[in-house]
DNA sequence: ACAGTGTTGTTATTTATTTAACAATAATAG
DNA sequence: CTATTATTGTTAAATAAATAACAACACTGT
């Protein structure tokens, strides 16, 4: 049998320029930081300042600017209140963008919490999980559904992102009834990895690989 | 002011060959996956089997495999319990590594229940909070202490590797109290950028900061 | 005995990403 | 008015990683 290659979205164009997917991580977290920056009445920032926040160097702070033609001035470096609504244009989505959460366990109730709230244009609308107990409950005014009801209100409540943190066993299955339904982003949150077509973006996560590699690098660092 | 670098950890030596870190992740999945097939009763495997369960070409699966000097044969593919143990021979710290949890949280206990008891090479022995209430608690018998007793306890546990779940706000602080204390690895899941020096491992990971790729991803599919 | 098949192991190539280098610039101090 | 400084913006080079290409092999069926 010959191999077989998945394709994935790397690079993308803005002003036609091809901006690569680590710049496109990188921005969300330079706005991050600019906002904070911005509440403490600060109005402008060097490239070094920013790079000195996040894990990143001046010149690639730059680079990424220069990607995405936000330009500074020399003097006083970069303009924060523009660059937090250039950075916003190509990151936020219109009207804000809907996302559910699949799978109410420990996992799904603490990124539920963690996250509600957090960041306006990305709305926590629905959960979902099969414990009887759980269906029709609602918190913070988000209600949770039973899974027999996926496709219908992925499409009443035009929901686009699913947040993935169904036991391992299931997720390939849930997986596949999202894309059914028409998601268009999954977080994969289970250690179980899973497969969707080319159009649907999909980030895996998981834990445990972290936890080894993180291991392995102790472990190296003491050797050498 | 000049730029400043920092170093990071990028690839490491093992059979006199260079492994990029990206390996050391995949090898952490390929583990599991075999370890489900052997417990299925498979004693041999493709690279192409592997290659379908994880997110990668078999042709990735096979130059990992050799860069860590492990042939399989012709006709069977690779033996699975002898690429099991090789892999865990890479990996896996001598003993098991002692690990704590510093904040427990909604996220600090999802870990740490998602956690509990999952590969026995990762031990959580400990965790810590600076909530009165919480202190003296006991969870599986994983005893909470005071932030007061962090570097008595990282020493006299021998503890490792820190999952950091404490406010954003308090992380810079904590941080600097586990390096200074002789922690090994963080993993940092609070939303703020952290600093460690060149041997201590750092994975950050950042829920918002992918949620707003997912949404960047998904809007871009649909422009085009 | 031999063509056909499907696989591994490895080298070569391509692609992606980061880092370096540096010209251009604007302000400042002497 | 000129040298110095610190910065940006951009091109070039270096590094890292993934993908392709393919020789070597071992088994199969004819």
């Amino acid at each position: 049998m010959s191999d077989k290659y998945f394709i994935i979205m790397a690079k993308v164009k803005i002003h036609s320029k091809e901006i690569p997917v680590k710049t496109i991580a990188r921005l969300s977290q330079y706005r991050r930081a600019l906002l904070i920056c911005s509440q403490q009445g600060k109005t402008h920032i060097f490239s070094h300042e920013i790079a000195a926040i996040q894990h990143v160097t001046a010149v690639q702070v730059r680079r990424d600017l220069m990607l995405i033609g936000f330009n500074g001035s020399l003097k006083q470096g970069y303009n924060i209140r523009d660059l937090i609504e250039v950075i916003s244009e190509i990151l936020d989505y219109k009207d804000g963008i809907n996302v559910a959460i699949f799978g109410l366990g420990n996992f799904g109730r603490a990124l539920f919490n963690y996250f509600y709230g957090k960041r306006s244009q990305l709305r926590i609308v629905a959960a979902f999980d099969s414990n009887p107990e759980k269906i029709g409950t609602e918190h913070n005014k988000v209600y949770c559904y039973s899974p027999y009801r996926v496709e219908e209100i992925i499409k009443k409540k035009n929901i686009k992102i699913a947040i993935l943190t169904v036991p391992p066993d299931r997720a390939v299955e849930v997986a596949q009834k999202l894309v059914n339904a028409g998601i268009k982003g999954i977080l994969n949150y289970t250690s179980t990895p899973i497969h969707v077509p080319d159009n649907v973006f999909l980030d895996e996560y998981d834990m445990i690989t972290t936890m080894e590699k993180a291991a392995f690098f102790v472990k190296m660092n003491e050797l050498s």
